[in-house]
DNA sequence: GCCAATTACTTGAAACCTAAAGAAATCTGG
DNA sequence: CCAGATTTCTTTAGGTTTCAAGTAATTGGC
């Protein structure tokens, strides 16, 4: 019990150490897979995390999706969806098009050889993750799925009302 | 069930997708509260996300860190130490010197001015985390630290088979 | 129809990041 | 002692990333 200078009980500082902990955890979490996968997509694929990314969400959508749609998907800037589908382009991965309806907008599709690495490279991928997430059981798996959305919204909600 | 051309039973093709699903929802949770701290960080102090984690490493440790030791407990390159550090000691926040004993080590400690900063940007950043977990009772606090704990530890295991 | 606001994307500057190669200092087994 | 291996850090090249500012196209109110 903290006690103030004339020996009364004073308020407990909120203690918030267990969250930071928490965050701290969830970090080094991700970030030590995020790197095992990056690793090893460059080992095998010799491709980059983030191209991989991309093509895995255009994979979703066989009909294409705008440069917004991505780079609101990915959590990334505007600017760097650009940047980034520019060199799938260039390398034959991606199909650009504007949008007759809309002459701002972009369509990026998978080509045909894109589809077919990507495919390639996602059927070892999932097997990497299964690997790595490989000593928790069913319940641990469904457990996490749980609390991890609970956190999500508790994040979202936390942001929302900074930008409010 | 799926059957083969004979009508015999086969065994199904093992099931990945739940840990994929988890990867995912990991890497949004933690990218959207990356992002929300980068943010904050940045509006409120005007500092990057990677300084503010370096000077949080170094006020762990007074007597200052090489550094080797800022680039494993920050799962970074050396590199990438080696630029960011010349920009905190440039604009004051690091003190920097080689090691009397061992001419190759820098080591590297907050300065003053820096420890002070940092301080005050720490104290505001708990209670962003502190918010952003809101929403989590302290009981989905220690099963989220447990289930991570035990991801970090499968996800090591993998990393070091591989490796190996 | 017209103009202001909005939306979609691009560009530019600076920072961040990795992987790989290189330089300097130290360690180690003869 | 000393040559080779190792460790520590820097450098380089190529990408990735953000933010802010800018351009072009569309939308909506009047």
């Amino acid at each position: 019990m903290i006690l103030d200078s004339e020996t009364k009980a004073v308020e407990l500082p909120e203690h918030h150490g267990d969250e930071l902990r928490l965050w701290l955890r969830l970090l080094t979490c991700t970030t030590l897979i995020e790197g095992e996968v990056r690793s090893r997509l460059r080992e095998r694929f010799d491709v980059t995390l983030p191209r991989f990314d991309l093509m895995a969400q255009l994979d979703k959508v066989p009909e294409g999706m705008t440069l917004s749609d991505v780079s609101k998907r990915m959590m990334v800037s505007n600017g760097n969806v650009t940047g980034l589908v520019e060199r799938l382009v260039e390398s034959g991965h991606l199909d650009r098009r504007t949008s007759d309806a809309d002459r701002r907008v972009q369509v990026i599709r998978l080509t045909k050889a894109g589809r077919a690495e990507f495919r390639k490279m996602a059927t070892e991928h999932e097997l990497w993750i299964a690997d790595i997430f490989g000593d928790l059981t069913p319940k641990d798996v469904r457990e996490l799925m749980r609390l991890l959305a609970k956190t999500k919204a508790s994040a979202q909600k936390s942001a929302k009302a900074r930008t409010t």
